[in-house]
DNA sequence: ACCTTTTTGCAAATCAGCTGCATATACGCT
DNA sequence: AGCGTATATGCAGCTGATTTGCAAAAAGGT
């Protein structure tokens, strides 16, 4: 899938994964590969109540989607699980989210990556699922 | 401070970071001191509740502590904080810290870097003052 | 012991996320 | 094009985790 998909190609992936392609699953997908950054529920659901769409369903779909495995979710560390499209371009690869404390603004760092400079570093690490960096952003220093 | 400090020991900790030792914040530390993993609020607050100690109290102590570099909380995907003490200075937020989201236990990784592989990356990143890996670790995996 | 500042207890509020159920829809089938 | 059924949605209330306001109580310096 390309980094934008079109409607057509949004409810054929919706499908491809043996879900129904409901507006609201449309508009959610839509919403996220539109966003440069994982959005929270709250974002979703916020922005689809302006379509009539309730949050309880904005926030099942999510849930449906992430099990069916069209999106992420992730866990920042402030409590608020937030929600990205898998795009199968990047190789399914998780890319490290930089959370600002400050504002909770979240940017993905694609071209990151991390260096063990000796296999001491891997004593007790087994799978590293996901990779987390915070601090202050730009606009809040 | 030593693996398991004493009383008078956590007393002097709590009062050198400028708070006071009162029972319940005694409590609340001997408690996760003789922990061997992480512990969540329910827990601390459920034992803490057999000597009169308010949930509430236990809750803010455990902010309070944590804010005032006494112990660290993190969040092992479940949506619920978990708390254990700060052993030594080696364990501050210097280094990169790998968290078993299975068992809650955290590593240090002195010897692991983060790399950008280009000034992209920073656009937004402001300042970085923690970075944290999640995983599985090898006993858990 | 006294005084000031920090803590605590209690209760009630908030916040993120979930659930039950009756109704409405998507979409394979004819 | 219309049907029928499995799915999805809306609504409303609920849960569990965490936080807050405020008056009373305790900590620790003098």
């Amino acid at each position: 899938m390309k980094k934008t998909p079109d409607t057509d190609e949004i409810k054929e992936a919706i499908r491809a994964v043996g879900l129904r392609a409901t507006p609201a699953r449309v508009a959610t997908l839509v919403m996220l590969y539109a966003a440069k950054s994982p959005l929270t529920h709250a974002n979703v659901a916020e922005h689809l109540a302006e379509s009539g769409i309730d949050k309880a369903t904005a926030f099942r779909n999510l849930n449906d989607m992430t099990d069916a495995g069209l999106l992420r979710r992730s866990e920042l560390g402030d409590h608020v699980w937030r929600f990205e499209p898998i795009r199968d371009e990047h190789h399914d690869a998780s890319h490290p989210h930089f959370l600002c404390v400050d504002c909770g603004s979240v940017s993905c760092l694609d071209d990151v990556t991390l260096t063990a400079s000796s296999k001491r570093a891997s004593e007790k690490v087994g799978e590293i699922t996901e990779i987390l960096l915070r601090g202050h952003c730009n606009e809040c220093r």
